[in-house]
RNA sequence: GUCCCCAUCGUCUAGUCAGGUCCAGGACACUGGCCUUUCACGCCGGCAACACCGGUUCGAAUCCGGUUGGGGACGCCA
């Protein structure tokens, strides 16, 4: 291992909510600087400062730190750092590496239109390139691109990528009310920030030329850059809000463990042999660029779920009840006892894809009342039951202790006894105490609810029961 | 349109750099069965892919060329 410096970067613009997309490259950023040492750090680009908003950037804070993904320095804010920018921006033209330029939006409109129509790739045609010109209203700075040449860069996972110099333009680098551009804010940046690795995504393949030549000009050494393939939506093309490109914040509410979503992203391009699931020290462990895919993929929301599942079903009673606790005071629950939360979690853990699962599947334990599903009530909770039903109440009401081992045991001898077996009597009261068909283990339910609640509930259901006879 | 990139089961992928051990492996989904107090979990099994054409080679998923298909970029957005 070479004890070269790392510092990698995520720089995303708030313009809207982080998505998946953003998520694994500020992941696989994330990953590779925790793997080689480094630094990474977290850059907002804000320039546009029409479409950037402080919501988008609160939004962003949260999500990368609902993720796990902590920075080491940063939040660098590009919007207040316009001092660099226009420091460098002077340098280019002082330097004879940039240029003003006259030309007008309209003009360059036009200019557009007729290369395309001519079938040609639509760019800027050097007008005031050569013309000396000085600062004016509303006109601009380029950069002065070479016209002629190649541009080339190792790219850490597509390879050797490169470029005629002639499909390259003389790129804005100060925009005409005097902010910089993109490309600029960008470079300075990078350099000023000491960044030796540029990991993003495969969108920005055409602006490494273009920012190569800011590094150039500007006489500084040009960072490594790795392109990760793009996520596709399901209709295998860029994902979109249409089309699955959530965000992370919605998958936290839709319950789903930062583990989880970060394991499924990581396995989106990037793999390690036949291997499915990492903990966290795992993947940095065992991540490399090298191992990064080449081709775009489509994000599996099905994989997703199960990994989440996984994740859940592994987790400790005590991880889980604390992660189920917001979602259960979001259905209304409050001053929850957590040590019934815990008890209930482990039961349900098994059974839950995700905490909004759990949180369901927990209302029954946590509720007061419950009501009976249609289905259940309608076939299980039936006059022949309610012999049985009043005949148990009795047993449990009097058996010394009240959990599982006993219970079963209780039920054992019952059984026998009425000679029945365990799924006439099961499903019946499986409805009585949780209101559902379906539910965790008899005999767990009973425990976790606990003996007052059980015998309740069961003598709800004959009341109930009587009830409906009465009725007909 | 021009340029850049990509191409293995429905999806994510292993295998491709160092061609034979791959009539292609794993995972998700789907599906048959077992287990079983329900639902799950778990276990066993099934379905299912090297885009196409040509070349190199004794031999190609793997190397080369082309075709097709897909994605991306072509902004005073990032």
């Amino acid at each position: 291992m070479s004890n070269e410096k790392v510092v990698t970067r995520f720089p995303p613009s708030p313009t809207g909510y982080l998505h998946i997309g953003g998520a694994r490259t500020a992941l696989f950023n994330w990953l590779f600087s925790k793997k080689r040492g480094g630094k990474f750090i977290l850059r907002i680009e804000d320039t546009d400062e029409q479409r950037s908003s402080d919501e988008a950037t609160r939004a962003i804070l949260e999500s990368m730190e609902w993720l796990g993904l902590s920075w080491d320095e940063g939040p660098y804010f590009q919007s207040r750092r316009y001092d660099i920018y226009n420091e460098v921006i002077d340098r280019l033209i002082s330097n004879g590496e940039a240029y003003h330029c006259h030309c007008s939006q309209e003009d360059l409109e036009k200019q557009r239109q007729s290369a395309k129509e001519k079938g040609l790739k639509p760019k800027y045609d050097g007008t005031c390139r050569d013309l000396g010109l000085g600062p004016a209203p509303g006109s601009v700075v380029r950069l002065k691109t070479p016209l002629s040449g190649i541009t080339q860069f190792t790219d850490l996972v597509k390879g050797t990528i490169r470029f005629d110099n002639k499909e390259l333009d003389d790129l804005i680098v100060r925009r005409s009310n005097g902010s910089p551009t993109y490309h600029l804010a960008v470079v300075a940046d990078d350099i000023s920030l000491g960044m030796t690795y540029v990991i993003r995504g495969d969108d920005h393949v055409n602006n490494t030329p273009r920012q190569m030549f800011i590094y150039k000009a500007l006489g500084e050494p040009v960072p490594k850059y790795a392109h990760l393939p793009m996520i596709l939506g399901p209709n295998k093309t860029r994902l979109s809000k249409r089309h699955g490109a959530m965000s992370v914040l919605a998958y936290r509410d839709m319950g789903y463990l930062p583990h989880a979503l970060l394991n499924a992203l990581a396995r989106l391009g990037w793999s390690y042999g036949d291997q499915e699931k990492f903990s966290m020290e795992e993947m940095v462990e065992k991540f490399s660029l090298e191992s990064v895919g080449k081709a775009a993929g489509v994000f599996s929301a099905e994989k997703l779920l199960d990994l989440n599942a996984w994740y859940i079903r592994e987790s400790s009673d005590e991880f889980l009840s604390e992660r189920l606790t917001p979602f259960l005071e979001r259905k209304g629950f409050k001053n929850l006892d957590q040590e019934k939360v815990k008890r209930v979690s482990s039961i349900l853990k098994v059974r839950s894809k995700t905490l909004v699962e759990m949180a369901e599947g927990a209302h029954f334990c946590l509720a007061e009342e419950i009501t009976y599903e249609k289905k259940g009530d309608d076939k299980f909770l039936k006059p022949s039951v309610v012999g049985l039903f009043e005949d148990l109440n009795n047993r449990l009401a009097a058996i010394p202790e009240f959990n599982q081992e006993a219970i079963e045991k209780l039920f054992v001898d019952f059984l026998e006894e009425k000679e029945i077996k365990l799924r006439k009597l099961a499903q019946p009261l499986r409805v009585a105490l949780t209101g559902k068909t379906a539910s965790p283990g008899i005999f767990e339910v009973m425990e976790v609810l606990g003996r007052e609640k059980v015998v309740e509930r069961i003598r709800k259901a004959v009341v109930h029961i009587k009830n409906k006879m009465q009725d007909e």
